[in-house]
RNA sequence: GCGAUCGUAGCUCAGUUGGUUAGAGCGCCGGUUUGUGGUACCGGAGGUCGGGGGUUCGAGACCCCUCGAUCGCCCCA
């Protein structure tokens, strides 16, 4: 805290430690899982020329480009640091013509960045893993990647919590209905919220998840999207449920979940902790643990050729603090130099190459009062110590001492 | 952008209605003890109490400003 030592961004994050631990978890957890359902992983720029994501944004103004990172480079050229992974995946399979592997299926993570107010699960720098089935038009490609997510967070071990799943139809059912939304608040308005009657211009369907008690006697009559979809639209969401049944993935429909941006389409969902769970304590207001959904529209907005596409993503620092803490494994032997004699030391240095070039995680302890560096090696927690002073050695440890590393260093059998 | 709560040692915190040299535990360093084990004891280093201003004989405590953190609202691609 020094005067001279520059602090931290506000809303970055130093992770340590059994925090670190469970990043990590997550993140290896997620390729493994990746890997199983055959999604191939696609690493992007961090950074794209503002356009990309202002596109993808459709261009929805103010609100959402005040919460980008951009700055103009030195050509003068607005950059953006990447709020999403969206839009920069569609933007590489349009530069690099991957419509050749179409249907694609994609996998990445990585850091995001969004200049918003931080608070419990939200940060100015987060990181998330990312799964994305691009030109897939077909109904069964929205229940392979939910089927992804269910899988993953069963191997993550999060238990408590549960799908939440509903339509936004086609274009033509999506308008209708958002139409009907905006007549029948209208009549209301007065009664809504501040903030509901400024989302009545800008964002109606946000009402349906107002917070505002004021707002609440009216969700339950507001218009239902089942009301205005197409056949089509209709068909297209029970293959979709039909298709969760069969792999086993429970979800609940969930009438009020929306999606702001035009270009989404048909599915939308979220997992969302149960109330009450222990996972909806970790995690505040910040609810959403995994979050996506169908956005035909979006590759045609970057100019690309109508291609359908569906996909979501999720905070790792969300999954990570329902994993829970994760210890940081042991080593498999602490060497321990007793003395300070030159030996000593050596000995130590070359067991402990030894170990390491054996594939064994192991550390030494060579400094401070000799005294205390045994205690310091059953503090670390290590399976077994080693011990070397000037005229011998010794090994002691679990009833049960490792045999690879009598393999390792076979003098101290 | 708005609101609430909070900033005392490396970490977690205590500090009585403002009162004299600012404390504990853990961690760190050293010593003694113990000797197949997260032993016990002793000692030490480490703080301009986030920063600035004010009230007062006297401020870590009270007031104002500022910076920062946390949580929530808005927003949520």
């Amino acid at each position: 805290m020094g005067k001279k030592t520059p602090q931290a961004i506000r809303g970055t994050q130093d992770i340590f430690g059994a925090e670190a631990e469970a990043f990590a978890f997550v993140v290896e957890t997620f390729e493994r899982v990746r890997k199983l359902y055959r999604f191939r992983r696609a690493e992007m720029p961090v950074f794209e020329k503002t356009e990309v994501f202002a596109r993808s944004l459709g261009e929805t103004t103010d609100v959402v480009s005040k919460e980008m990172y951009s700055f103009d480079d030195r050509g003068g050229e607005s950059l953006t640091l990447r709020p999403e992974f969206t839009a920069g995946i569609a933007r590489a399979f349009l530069t690099n013509g991957w419509q050749q592997h179409a249907p694609l299926k994609l996998a990445t993570h990585g850091p995001l960045f969004r200049y918003e107010r931080p608070q419990k699960g939200r940060y100015r720098q987060f990181h998330q893993i990312d799964a994305e089935i691009i030109g897939a038009a077909e109904p069964q490609a929205d229940v392979e990647l939910l089927a992804m997510a269910d899988h993953l967070l069963k191997e993550l071990g999060i238990r408590d919590v549960t799908l939440h799943l509903n339509t936004l139809g086609d274009g033509e059912s999506r308008e209708a209905w958002r139409a009907a939304l905006v007549e029948y608040f209208r009549a209301v308005k007065d009664q809504l919220s501040e903030d509901s009657q400024e989302r009545l211009e800008k964002n109606p369907l946000r009402i349906l998840d107002s917070k505002d008690r004021r707002d609440q006697p009216f969700l339950p009559d507001a218009p239902k999207i089942d009301d205005f979809l197409s056949d089509e639209a209709r068909e297209f969401f029970a293959v979709v449920t039909s298709g969760l049944d069969a792999a086993g993935v429970k979800w609940k429909r969930a009438e009020a979940l929306v999606r702001g941006l035009d270009y989404y389409r048909h599915t939308a969902f979220e997992f969302i902790p149960d109330e009450g769970s222990a996972s909806a304590d970790a995690l505040g207001s910040q609810s959403t643990v995994l979050g996506g959904g169908r956005y035909d529209g979006l590759i045609e907005n970057l100019g690309g050729p109508a291609t359908p596409a569906v996909g979501w993503a999720a905070g790792i620092e969300r999954l990570a603090m329902l994993v829970g803490e994760r210890a940081e494994p042991a080593a498999a032997a602490i060497i321990v130099v007793e003395d300070n004699s030159q030996a000593a030391l050596r000995q130590g240095m070359e067991a402990l190459t030894a170990l390491r070039n054996h594939n064994l995680p192991a550390e030494m302890i060579a400094t401070g009062s000799p005294r205390k560096r045994r205690d310091k090696a059953v503090k670390k927690g290590a399976a077994s110590i080693i011990t070397f002073h000037e005229t011998g050695h010794g090994i002691s440890g679990d009833d049960d001492i490792d045999p690879a590393i009598f393999e390792a260093l076979p003098f101290l059998r």
